[in-house]
DNA sequence: GTCCTCCAATAGTCTATCTACGGTAGGCGT
DNA sequence: ACGCCTACCGTAGATAGACTATTGGAGGAC
């Protein structure tokens, strides 16, 4: 009850995108340093939950476009850092270029001619 | 072979507020106009298959966002034609106004600060 | 010691799209 | 007459990717 009713879902499809940027931005970071990192810089509207991110960490590793690192936070706890390949960062173009020509295409659609 | 490689899935969540703003657009027609009208307008970015469009135009009719009735096509065949009622015109403006909102959010994270 | 925060990960569910069918009927060419 | 192409509707099953819910451990404050 009384939960904050304005925070959206990640659009399936952007999460591979917003991670990616993140670590760009930030270099190597952990996996509740990205969320909280999307979820300020977004005005509090996306909110990764951690059963969407970790899963998509994983996925990530797989694929190569990140590597993880056991270290210690700034904290002082165990976290796996993780860091942009060369191959994450194609990714990454590829997946804004899309992105970019797809939300045009809604645009045509959605917008008054 | 020789297909066109370059068209896009419709991200999901975008669908109804595509299909809803087609019949603004268009007034009342049927699912395979609504179909022609997207792909065109988007530039043949966006296809919509008939298996993502007739089950969502059923979900819309539970939903009461249309109305259909069947009636001769302009090419003389039978077909069934979708017409919004005011909820549906309501849901497209929440739909729209939520998509602005979430894109919004997503390129303040992808965008160069 | 207790509690809160930081941090990771998995299992299972759900929603919405896709692929792949099946089917009717009109119009055109031969 | 016949075949073929196009216009149209619809369902079943697969799939992807997000979600909820839960478990669990370790640091620091009190």
């Amino acid at each position: 009850m009384g939960k904050n009713s304005s925070r959206s879902e990640i659009p399936p499809g952007t999460l591979y995108m917003l991670i990616l940027k993140t670590l760009v931005r930030l270099g190597p970071m952990h996996g509740y340093g990205i969320a909280q990192y999307i979820q300020q810089v977004s005005d509090e509207v996306l909110q990764v939950e951690e059963g969407s991110l970790y899963p998509a960490l994983q996925r990530m590793l797989v694929k190569g476009w990140v590597e993880g690192e056991w270290a210690q936070s700034e904290n002082n706890r165990r976290a796996r850092y993780y860091r942009l390949t060369a191959a994450g960062r194609e990714q990454l173009q590829q997946e804004v270029s899309e992105f970019h020509r797809v939300m045009q295409a809604i645009n045509r659609v959605v917008e008054p001619a």
